[in-house]
DNA sequence: AATGAATGAGGATTCATTCAT
DNA sequence: TATGAATGAATCCTCATTCAT
């Protein structure tokens, strides 16, 4: 995982436009060249000068979103020196950053989307492998921990066990963006039961 | 939970080529009216006859389908007596299904979604509250199977449940959609994890 | 001028759909088709059973209706024996027969159109030269009987006298179209200052 | 009354290529976009640089023309000192200026149109109100003039008066165009039977 | 390097007309 | 004769991209 990048001001500008417009629950792919550019302050043609298309431009910026908001996470999960209570803050990190996880929720759909943003980012994370940090290095974090002081049981497969927390966090996601769910208990509770799940789940018999 | 509508065979054909788009990968986004009906052997106006715009073609065509799966899966899940058994077979008609398992999933993105084609879908659910089949559906019938028979404790929230075994079918759909996921073990090897998973999560102590 | 043809009965209900349309403000030209069978009550198809197209339709609905509304007019002028009673019968009935005066202007407006309703309608007025009665045969009434006793001048031009005559009609509707007119009359007042008015042009100095 | 605005290069080669588009008695409301932008040379695309829709084009265009054609009559009028003068100076103006008669036909009827175009204008009338020089506002300077040296009655209402000027000259107009009216006279002796007309009826007795 | 005016390909939608029943 | 479902040509408008300044 490269060292962070220092982005031109320009593509910091669209970047955070970006990041800004997918927050005011503007579509991904309703988004207009010039919704971003206007919104950087900065004219449409120079937008041209950094990217090859509009494709280009959005999956770069969530891309780096996605690796400002893993990086974060990961070092403070760092301090943290329990699974359970890394999985606790990032339900917490997912209840009060709701622009963050805006951006993670666009992220992860255009994981399996045929459209051309999709395919781009999809692309582009086959060709930066390893520079940008990612959701699964979160993940890979967390189960390294989780396995190292005992929170995850041995016997349980590395690709099954980060699946599970992945599809946990997911599944809360879309606990707590469903509305019509009917929230029968509190987040806080929810939280609590989601860790038992998972120790029951993942942890010794 | 109504009956079957008879569809009039210009919009069965309409749906039905919606759905052979879906399953071609073209973007539900990028879906043009004319890839529609041509698909659908009628002309461009037709469309219109039964439709207000693009979008009700779309959402309507996706809910017909996903009530179809939904309705499908609860009937046979009718002739299994047993929640594991139950999550074993939605786990494998999503191996064999590839084409309703491709709706599924667009369904599942547009639920969260803020482009016209998912506002419209919302809006068309809540319209039709109960008249249409849902996933819901099908997880309120494991649900109720699993507590009945005893393989899920009565201690566990029925909403966690729910939530529990949604997000397994994500995972499992992930799993296979990822061809990077180091797929170190066989599918059936990952339907006993995941169901050997769930009954610890859900199962008595 | 031919006597009153009968009528086909669907062709009658066109005919007055198109009238009411006409009365309810629709601009002519964005009359559609079905807009007048369903208002007449009958098939779309069944239009084209009576008419070539949908300008003739609308031609000769307004053809007709114009037809009704002179024949009827020359009728009612005829029991009055002074050319200024039958002026004031006109600013009177413009007053009172909205639904007539709106097909009037979309008449008179129609003479001077180059659009495809106009076009046609120009054409269908040189084809049925005589048989049709319309605005310059209740023109010629007025003139003939103001000559004959007395209440226009010998001295005046008939051409010129028309065109006066038929200035002031256009001038009243005008008057009372226009809200902004400063309405700083009474309609009688102005009936009366249009009567004085032709006096003063038309009669013996 | 403002002072002539600078146009766009673009915006005056949209407003030229309706101009001539009218002139070339294409019905208003049968212009295309592509006809107008293609016309003035330029892209489609570029109309929609200046101008939210097709129908605030064509308004504009025809409010633009009618502004010229109202300030350069009043420009002209000012050097003739006697009203009848300045009637006889209007009634060759419609003989001499076609494309002008053109435009203002197209005007006057859209003032009185319920369709897009005619709406579109009427509001833009509504809100541009003393900025554009309008035929009213020819009027006006004429009936000053008359009343001024005396050509004009003062026992004549101003509103009627200017009423029976305006119809004067759209009764001329329709009496040019319709080539149907039987011209048993000369141009030139209508101006003059007009202007006596108009000396009866307004000056005094 | 930065701009934003200009472009035109592309797509949604409308509606007059047809034709099988 | 009467119908109205089906059609597709026609047209408005959008917006990614370019390029002269």
């Amino acid at each position: 995982m490269k060292v962070e990048k220092i982005l031109f001001p320009k593509v910091k500008a669209l970047y955070e436009a970006v990041e800004e417009l997918i927050f005011e629950n503007i579509d991904v792919k309703e988004i207009k060249v010039s919704d971003i550019t206007s919104r950087a302050g900065i004219g449409k043609g120079t937008a041209y000068e950094y990217f090859k298309n509009k494709e280009e431009i959005i999956s770069s910026a969530l891309l780096y979103q996605i690796d400002l908001i893993c990086r974060q996470m990961i070092k403070n999960l760092e301090e943290l020196n329990d699974f359970f209570q890394a999985m606790e803050f990032i339900l917490c990190s997912i209840d009060r950053e709701i622009k963050k996880r805006d951006c993670l929720i666009q992220f992860v759909h255009l994981l399996s989307d045929n459209g051309l943003i999709g395919k781009t980012l999809q692309k582009k994370i086959k060709e930066t492998n390893q520079e940008v940090c990612m959701p699964r290095d979160v993940l890979s974090h967390m189960l390294q921990v989780g396995v190292a002081n005992g929170d995850i049981s041995r016997g349980i497969s590395a690709s099954y066990a980060s699946m599970a927390i992945a599809a946990k966090v997911i599944a809360y996601i879309i606990y707590i963006s469903d509305e019509n769910w009917e929230s029968e208990c509190s987040r806080e509770e929810m939280h609590r039961m989601i860790c038992d799940g998972l120790r029951r789940e993942l942890g010794h018999a």
